[in-house]
RNA sequence: GGUCCCAUCGUCUAGGGGUUAGGACACAUGGUUUUCAUCCAUGAAACAGGGGUUCGAUUCCCCUUGGGACUACCA
């Protein structure tokens, strides 16, 4: 029975995929890999107007990115294809004519800006504007004219078809309409409106072809945003006047803006300088690039963690999950009802996790890359990989890391210079400097004790003559184990680190 | 305006008729380290308000308030 089991992605490819878009594929994927179901993803491409190419190649490139491959897609088409509904305009016509022929559907002539025109009337008197049984019939619809004419006007393809409510003729109507999360809800179905189910270009809006493809497809679970629930009943409606039976529904919570209030725009990422996007977008109208979760050095891994866990968590105080784990313990049941605040702090401390399980490989390969690390031996390298690893956020931040080593100091801590530099502190490096040089081979450790022993004798602080060395050395009072650097750099270029440093700074 | 959804620390959340209301991020303090980071320990920090139901409500119900979504020939 659980083959059975098919959940579907089913994006609109008119912008990038947005953090909340891929929550709901990884939500859908998830469940149909625990029940070793399908999972599929479907373009809704029926805004002929809104599509932008760069859009569906934004949508696979982020998901293949993350790890989340569909079992059916326009790429990999299995036995329920086409699976871009661009290419299905002759299915929905027939389901169209369907409808129309049941009675649950008719032609409507009324051009849209005459509409708009009533709906702005209305809400200046303060009414709401509905198309539907209450006033259908003073619009020009195959319902209000003759039929001879609603031919003539059907003739030239004119028109759009709009689903016909039903009406009981009573004051309430009421329905209850069942989601995974929610609950029972109930819906008063006199308050519908008369939906267009097929614009005057020929397509269908989102409404029927997504019925009428996840039927087809034989889907058995729709997971998706919260902002379709308002519209859960109108889908309902559309079932029950084809005769089918409904699949599961349920409406996940919206991710919202990290302050203030309303829900995550891809505006907030720009403003507020976090990612939206799991990989880079760049629209033809705009100039800028605008770097996604894997350009700022994020872990797909870490990104799928976080996501996962807004609006869900496995009931035990486990956070670190993987994919396969996360397929292990995600439950429907366990889904959050409210809204969550968008924490990119929380991001980030996923993805320290992550870095810090990183082999140094991968490391190794981001400095070989990046600059010029021939002189080191892979023993350093391991070395240096090893020093910086657990200081790291992203594993990007080891070049920064690793340059503040690598590369002569630039800058010195002049406000550490003015305040602590003196005199006996001169001397002792200086000192020290001799005594390196004197015993080229010596290892760190004896420069250490010698050092200490040094600073004992002229009775400088421990901790200022610490950061006095690793100024000389670094440029800065604080980072990674001194003696460690020392070590990895070797003792020449300590020498001259030193020597240098000492002359800039008695100038 | 109408319809629907939601409400526990600053944030993500656990819990659920009787709990010292638990965890994580962030924050603060202390310890470790020569320093920073890490790591360890500790701390501060929440049941939106008002009515019911009940011996007892943060938990169940209602109202208020607040937030959100939808209200397109967009999805």
């Amino acid at each position: 029975m659980s083959d059975n089991i098919r959940l579907r992605f089913a994006p609109s490819p008119t912008g990038p995929l947005h953090i909340g878009g891929l929550r709901t594929a990884l939500y859908n994927y998830l469940i149909s890999k625990k029940s070793k179901g399908k999972f599929i993803l479907r373009i809704e491409d029926t805004d002929l107007k809104r599509y932008n190419k760069k859009a569906e190649k934004h949508i696979l490139d982020s998901l293949k990115w993350c790890g989340i491959s569909p079992d059916e897609s326009p790429e990999k088409p299995g036995n329920y294809g086409p699976y871009r509904q661009s290419e299905r305009k002759n299915i929905y016509k027939k389901f169209i004519a369907i409808l129309i022929k049941s009675g649950n559907a008719y032609f409507a002539f009324d051009k849209k800006e005459k509409l708009e025109e009533k709906r702005k009337k209305c809400e200046k008197n303060g009414e709401t504007f509905i198309y539907n049984w209450h006033n259908r019939l003073k619009f020009n619809n195959s319902l209000s004219i003759r039929n001879e004419k609603t031919k003539k006007l059907t003739q030239n393809n004119n028109y759009v078809v709009r689903f016909k409510t039903v009406h009981s003729g009573k004051s309430k109507n009421m329905i209850t309409v069942n989601d995974e999360i929610r609950g029972k809800i109930q819906v008063d179905l006199n308050n519908l409106d008369d939906k267009i189910i097929c614009k005057s270009d020929g397509m269908p809006t989102y409404h029927l072809a997504n019925v009428v493809d996840d039927y087809l497809m034989k889907i058995t679970h729709v997971i998706r945003g919260e902002e379709w629930l308002p519209s859960l009943a109108l889908h309902c409606q559309l079932y029950n006047a084809f005769g089918w039976e409904k699949p599961k529904f349920a409406h996940l919570p919206l991710i919202l803006k990290p302050t203030g209030t309303g829900k995550l725009s891809k505006r907030d990422g720009e403003k507020y300088g976090f990612p939206v996007y799991p990989i880079k977008w760049k629209d033809e109208s705009k100039k800028s690039e605008i770097k996604g979760f894997k350009e700022l050095g994020y872990e797909s891994k870490a990104l799928i963690n976080f996501i996962c866990f807004i609006g869900w968590n496995p009931g035990n105080e486990n956070e670190i999950l993987s994919l396969n784990e996360l397929i292990e313990n995600f439950s429907i049941n366990r889904i959050i009802k409210s809204g969550a605040k968008y924490d990119i702090e929380k991001a980030k401390w996923f993805n320290q996790s992550y870095v810090r399980k990183l082999p140094n490989k991968t490391f190794k390969i981001i400095l070989e890359n990046k600059i010029n690390i021939s002189q080191l031996n892979s023993e350093r390298i391991n070395k240096i990989i090893e020093l910086l690893k657990e200081r790291l956020t992203f594993k990007n931040d080891i070049l920064i890391e690793s340059n503040n080593i690598l590369e002569e100091p630039k800058n010195l801590d002049k406000n550490f210079i003015n305040k602590e530099w003196s005199k006996d502190l001169n001397n002792v490096i200086i000192e020290l400097n001799r005594y390196i040089k004197e015993n080229h081979l010596i290892k760190p450790e004896k420069i250490k004790d010698y050092y200490l022993n040094q600073l004992k004798n002229n009775n400088i602080k421990i901790g200022i003559g610490m950061q006095a060395l690793r100024l000389c050395i670094i440029g800065k009072i604080s980072g990674p184990d001194l003696f460690i650097i020392i070590e990895i750099l070797g003792n020449s270029k300590i020498n001259k680190r030193i020597s240098k440093t000492l002359n800039k700074i008695n100038d």
